[in-house]
DNA sequence: CCCAACTCCTGGGCGC
DNA sequence: TGCGCCCAGGAGTTGG
């Protein structure tokens, strides 16, 4: 499931490959989660941003091809052979110099839009979005107020994209491991916040120097898969030692995604 | 405005 | 071997 790192390495591979090409021809999924892939045609991709999740493909004439990678999303430019026989392709762009760039999405949750640059109205996670977790802007105490206006469980928080930009579900498990917070508090205090804002940081930091963490579908712009799965301390290892304290971590259900903690470490 | 519940999808894993 | 069932999960939608 790609998150903020994940994106962001697939967002540094294709950018500079991107930039410039024309769009001379566009097919997309009858669904309309793909079909705005149409609407680029004619366009030039002048850059290739990102937005928490969010990838920002910005087009000459002042509009953005938003791209969210769903759960199985994989985005890459090749050589133009002509559209992939691919089920799963979901759109697929024909580019000027012999070019094309494709979008296989297996599960469907991924969805692109058009939009003009800047307006995500359209966009509710988007437009209501947190900070960017690097942002030099986002200090200890900013965090902490963005927490204080929800009383849902901090899982949820890290989730909802709110007081934070690009954390998902592995790495909202692993900086509250790493902050030593359990995942159903709903009060979270100044230092805490400040633990949880520099793990937040961490684990992103260390999830895009390695590539991103692929447990099953993730790929690279140049289907190769990530390494960041390899230094994961709590997400999928229910029933294992803790790497702290030994203790079994324990998994359940919060807000309707499974969640990997410490009791003990992780004590509210 | 906030929030909870439901929805979308399909391959893989499991029990039998 | 194969069938049927169930699960994972980000974000959009709906309704209170």
């Amino acid at each position: 499931m790609p998150e903020l790192p994940e994106v962001e390495t697939i967002r540094r591979q294709l950018e500079p490959r991107l930039r410039g090409r024309v769009v001379r021809d566009a097919w997309s999924h009858p669904s309309g989660k793909f079909t705005p892939a149409r609407e680029t045609v004619g366009s030039e991709f002048v850059g290739l941003g990102r937005r928490g999740k969010f990838l920002l493909a910005e087009l000459d004439d002042g509009r953005e091809l938003v791209i969210h990678l769903g759960m199985t999303g994989q985005l890459a430019i090749k050589a133009d052979e002509g559209r992939p026989d691919d089920p799963h392709l979901r759109a697929w762009w024909r580019l000027d110099r012999g070019l094309a760039l494709s979008f296989v999405d297996i599960r469907r949750f991924g969805r692109l839009r058009v939009v003009e640059a800047g307006d995500y109205r359209a966009i509710p996670t988007l437009a209501a979005a947190g900070p960017e977790p690097f942002d030099p802007d986002l200090d200890a105490a900013t965090f902490h107020r963005l927490l204080s206006r929800s009383r849902r469980r901090i899982k949820t928080q890290l989730l909802s994209q709110r007081p934070v930009a690009g954390v998902g579900n592995i790495y909202a498990d692993e900086a509250l491991w790493i902050a030593e917070i359990n995942p159903a508090a709903t009060r979270i205090g100044p230092d805490r916040a400040k633990r949880l804002l520099q793990a937040v940081r961490d684990v992103l930091g260390q999830g895009i120097e390695n590539g991103g963490t692929t447990l099953r579908d993730y790929r690279d712009a140049e289907g190769r898969s990530g390494g960041n799965q390899h230094e994961l301390a709590a997400y999928g290892r229910g029933g294992l030692p803790c790497l702290r304290c030994g203790t079994a971590l324990r998994t359940r259900v919060i807000d309707a995604r499974t969640t990997t903690f410490c009791p003990e470490c992780q004590r509210r």
